[in-house]
DNA sequence: ACAAAAGTGTTCGCAATACACCCATGG
DNA sequence: CCATGGGTGTATTGCGAACACTTTTGT
């Protein structure tokens, strides 16, 4: 016999080198003016999968995004009423798609923000958890994972992709290496097109050949 | 707001060269007659994680086993009378600590018997999907995980050792090879003991040291 | 011409793989 | 002496890691 039941959402984003994650500011005792993950109560009839779409929509305007659970959170303490069951989950975002739409839903929250993974304010609940295991088990399964690709437009560069990995791993890689080891694995489609609008050289766009990397990893 | 709490335990254990694991058969309605995992109510002061460990103790005798959470499961039709929200935990006990000990621990359950992980029956409810998970996640975790020392006794063969991770990733493995890689980490250590009561070559025994494995992967 | 980032090869060491025979022990 | 599993070495190959310079383009 349960209390409540909510979904909270880790939602990453990549912007400027830097990978960042969607927080709300609380209009509402507990933790009243703490940033905290963007989550809500999920509907009596409602599926929870369906909470979190909610959910990211009403924050980002997006639908159909990445989803993927992490973990129940089931503590007595940690909310001061009694138990809450959150079920965390992890979600990945295009800032290109996303960049204007981002906005508080209710009057609970003040605002809400982009924040720096490298710059995280102190969170409400056991949020500051919740974050961290989602930044460890993103880091791990990484090298198996579409995830990088669901942060990029559709068509992006070498240098792009490997920024997305740099920042999941939280240190740098070498150039050439990042560049052959992911050619080696051979699901990038080299494209015929190239950036436009910079002032320097151009660098040759690629796509994702999703069927390959689907056979690669079975 | 949320009906009903549950957690179901996927109780793993390793008896000649074979993976195990625990079910009961249900012996009330919906399911009945049918195997499932053994689970049950949250109490509404108890921790999650004591109901887990409440429930493995029920059936096995054992107390302190490794426990680790596998994933949340609320589908609204996942029961038939509405919403129950279960978060599966995958359990690891050793056959010699546990095998006169298990037994049925209500009377929603006819019996509870060990199943070779090769020839499981179907299961009640979404029990299946519980155990494909568990399985998946047991071997992609393998090589940075201490579970196959909890399936094992303190003093083990490196035969024995091997049969784990056989037993968990489904396919044999290279004796020198394997042998060369264990030895090559270096988290065990050779003792000067010798299995008894085989009517063979005695095999030496190893002992995990906790501390290089945990030095390894910090 | 300069600034900025794109693009490109080689060497080295380690780890994974494939593979087969002799040894020790108890009965 | 036989059955059973214990224990051992080598050659090959592929992958990750270290490392620096030239090319292209726009301004």
């Amino acid at each position: 016999m349960l209390s409540f039941f909510t979904v909270d959402c880790v939602i990453f984003t990549f912007h400027e080198g830097a990978l960042k994650i969607l927080l709300a500011e609380r209009n509402e005792y507990p933790y009243k003016d703490w940033w905290a993950l963007p989550g809500f109560f999920v509907e009596k009839e409602e599926e929870m999968e369906d909470a979190v779409k909610r959910i990211s929509y009403e924050h980002t305007g997006l639908k159909d995004i990445y989803l993927e659970q992490l973990a129940a959170f089931a503590g007595l303490k940690r909310h001061p009423e009694g138990r809450v069951l959150t079920v965390a989950y992890m979600a990945l975002v295009r800032y290109e798609d996303v960049k204007n739409k981002i906005k508080p839903v209710t009057n609970y929250m003040k605002q809400v923000k982009w924040f720096d993974v490298s710059k995280m304010p102190a969170l409400a609940f056991d949020h500051g958890n919740i974050l961290s295991l989602s930044l460890r088990k993103f880091k791990t399964s990484l090298h198996y994972s579409l995830a990088p690709f669901e942060l990029l437009p559709e068509k992006f560069t070498l240098t792009q992709l490997q920024q997305v990995y740099e920042a999941i791993l939280g240190e740098p890689l070498d150039k050439r290496n990042f560049r052959k080891r992911i050619s080696n694995l051979g699901y990038l489609k080299e494209l015929n097109e190239f950036q436009t609008g910079v002032s320097y050289r151009a660098a040759r766009l690629y796509k994702l050949d999703k069927r390959k990397f689907q056979k690669l990893f079975s």
